[in-house]
DNA sequence: CGTTGGTAAATTTTT
DNA sequence: TTTACCAACG
């Protein structure tokens, strides 16, 4: 990485006191800008580990970390930084006690929530004959948003879900038996984490005290993808010493479907009206072609503050938009590109192709493995979710917290000859008790009982490896040996994807720390494949756009750019307008983010022949279409294969 | 009561 | 591909 500055960025690094706002377009040096001021302040004598940065996903959060640890040395102290959730969760288990929460909550994951989700809906449904619910999913999300919104149930339903405002007041009951479940069984959510620190900080002084005297200097990369709770968070930070700087781009926020708000970036202004406020405008990254297509989806946007990206790479390559007969060419057409690109001597690590669903990639992905061209997969899938992974896991959760009712009826439903009932009776008779001892006294017969009894020893059999988490894993994947092979039918390769989770583990030594990290930052594995080989290799990356956000790469492949796809629009669509106007302005800026991704080659493919051009006439996005013709080379997949 | 097997319906993006 | 729901069987 380049050290040096421009006088716009040197200006922004150089306030080490007080607030700073940066606002800047895409590759104008942002984060490279946050992490030369990071040096600086380490230069000005101030310890890295009274620095904290911060930022909402996990990418953005390594890649600002790791630039600043390169850029610091290995000799110092290595800064503080991550998401969110993972600060807001050491600090709460360090000083949760002083608003109630004992320091060994269960983090739920999104599969967690949902299980619950569906228990509180078939209750709802047994009460009321009848009663027509959403899915748990669909729950889920109203509850979620109204959490990240802090607006109550009423207001979300009626803004973004007004097919279901007649029930409105079941999804509220929902929410609050939801609320309740997880306060009696010392639960906490991914939302949780962000309102409780809140909680934290405003009523515990000396937990304010002690976080402020640790993180003296805060800095927010990607502020426009903070919501209301992480807008809070970042203020109370700031404190009285107001050392606090946000970077963003309004152009880039995608995350509005989970709560976040980028007006937030210019309520910062406002929140504190003697911040120095920075814009960049110069572009590191890309050529004057790459950037003239992502100025033109700019100047689409209706409410974006304007910015036009320009670069003093005036000369490259057009970009190109493919059109494909269908999936299969698509993904035909940029393997066999990508291998050209190769021999122009790219190295894969510098060719990213970016999605806008996880399973837009599935035909690339096979085409990939016909190619020998390896790669690793961001976004969509996510492994620690499976089914058999959780069923382990669920074991060592039993061990760490025997009253974790969730675990135990997971546990218990897995088992031969105890189903739901049988498995509600059990829970209602172990509360109390030493669990391995009320497993044993149960009364029961036949089946339920040697299925006990075994669930009795295997506890009983782990507890000694507690220390030794690992060993316990490994434990528990072996006594999960005969229920996998009855339970999958696929189960080798669930038997490849357990060993996997071994491998992964291994360096931990406590087993409520690698609980909660498995929850927090699941490691991204593939499905069935094994353990990766450890030899550094170059990969190209599959991604989503929202996974790709602050990355970059020599070549960019968007594809399945077909209106309907980018943006998105699902079947079911009964939002009111302006609704859809802000959920399409929001994908509109997702095309912004990744096309902007590309240093110097850009290719826009789409096919004709989908899933949705049995409905509709099939063709390229909306937002591609309305891009000055000139703009881009156009081609036929067709042609340039032959 | 639990299991099994069938059908219909839905299928984003992240912490 | 998975999940919610239902009916039939043990
Ligand atoms: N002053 C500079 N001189 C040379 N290169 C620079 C300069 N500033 C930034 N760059 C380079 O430009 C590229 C983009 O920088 P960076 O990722 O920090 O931008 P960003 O504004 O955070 O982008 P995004 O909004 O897409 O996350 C990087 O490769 C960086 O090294």
């Amino acid at each position: 990485m380049s050290t040096s500055l421009n006088p716009a960025q040197r200006r922004a690094a150089e306030i080490l006191e007080g607030p700073v706002l940066v606002i800047a377009g895409a590759g104008t040096g942002k984060t490279h800008t946050l992490v030369h001021r990071l040096v600086k302040l380490v230069e000005s004598g101030v310890a890295p580990e009274s620095i904290l940065l911060l930022t909402f996903t996990r990418r953005s959060a390594q890649e600002m970390v790791a630039r600043a640890a390169k850029m610091l040395g290995d000799e110092r102290e290595p800064v503080a930084g991550g998401t969110f959730h993972s600060f807001a969760n050491l600090t709460l288990r360090r000083y949760g006690r002083d608003i109630d929460l004992p320091s060994n909550f269960t983090i739920l994951d999104q599969s967690d929530v949902f299980e619950i989700l569906s228990g509180i809906r078939t209750e709802l449904k047994l009460t009321d004959e009848g009663l027509d619910l959403p899915r748990r999913e669909t729950i889920a999300a109203i509850i979620s948003k109204s959490i990240n919104q802090q607006a109550p149930i009423e207001d979300i339903v009626a803004r973004e879900y007004s097919q279901f405002f007649n029930i409105t007041d079941y999804l509220g009951i929902a929410a609050s038996r939801y609320e309740k479940y997880k306060s009696e069984h010392n639960l906490v959510d991914f939302d949780n984490l962000l309102v409780l620190l809140i909680r934290l900080l405003e009523q515990s002084d000396e937990a304010r005290a002690r976080v402020h005297d640790r993180c003296r200097y805060v800095m927010v990369d990607e502020y426009q993808d903070t919501n209301v709770l992480q807008a809070r968070i970042t203020h109370l930070l700031a404190g009285e010493s107001r050392n606090l700087m946000v970077v963003g781009d309004d152009a880039q926020s995608i995350y509005a479907f989970r709560g976040a708000n980028h007006r937030n970036l210019f309520d910062f202004k406002e929140s504190f009206p003697d911040a120095e406020l920075v814009t960049l405008e110069e572009n590191y990254r890309s050529t004057q072609p790459v950037l003239d297509v992502a100025n033109a989806l700019m100047v689409q946007m209706s409410e974006a503050f304007q910015k036009r990206l320009f670069t003093k790479r005036a000369e490259g390559t057009r970009p190109l938009l493919v059109e494909c007969s269908n999936e299969q060419e698509q993904a035909v057409f940029v393997a066999e590109e990508i291998g050209r690109l190769r021999e122009q001597g790219i190295p894969l690590s510098e060719i990213a192709v970016l999605f806008r669903a996880s399973r837009h990639a599935f035909a690339l992905e096979v085409e990939l493995g016909g190619h020998a061209i390896p790669y690793v997969k961001y976004g969509g899938f996510r492994f620690m979710e499976s089914a058999h992974i959780k069923d382990v896991l669920a074991h060592l959760k039993l061990v760490e917290r025997p009253e974790d009712d969730l675990s135990l009826s997971r546990v218990l439903l897995m088992r031969d000859g105890i189903g739901k009932k049988g498995a509600k009776q059990i829970l209602d008779a172990v509360s109390g008790l030493s669990l391995v001892k009320s497993l044993r006294s149960y009364k029961a017969r036949g089946k339920v009982r040697a299925s006990l009894d075994e669930l009795a020893s295997f506890l009983e059999s782990i507890e000694p490896l507690r220390e030794a988490p690992p060993r316990c894993l490994e434990a528990a994947v072996e006594a999960f040996d005969p229920l996998i092979k009855t339970r999958y039918d696929d189960w080798p390769r669930r038997k490849r994807d357990l060993e996997t989770l071994v491998g992964l583990v291994e360096r931990y030594r406590s087993l409520p720390s690698m609980l909660t990290d498995l929850t927090l930052e699941p490691p991204n594995a593939a499905r069935g494949q094994g353990l990766a080989s450890n030899a550094p290799r170059s990969e190209l990356v599959l991604s989503t756009m929202h996974s790709a956000k602050g990355l970059e790469w020599k070549a960019v492949f968007v594809i399945q750019a077909q209106d309907g796809f980018i943006p998105m629009i699902s079947g079911f669509n009964t939002e009111r307008e302006e609704d859809d106007e802000e959920a399409l302005d929001e994908e509109r800026r997702l095309l912004y983010v990744a096309v902007t991704r590309a240093k110097d080659l850009l290719y826009v493919v789409w096919p004709r022949d989908t899933a949705r051009s049995r409905y509709s006439w099939p063709m390229p996005s909306r937002f591609i279409e309305r891009i000055p013709e000139e703009y881009f080379e156009r081609c036929d997949a067709h042609d340039w294969l032959a």
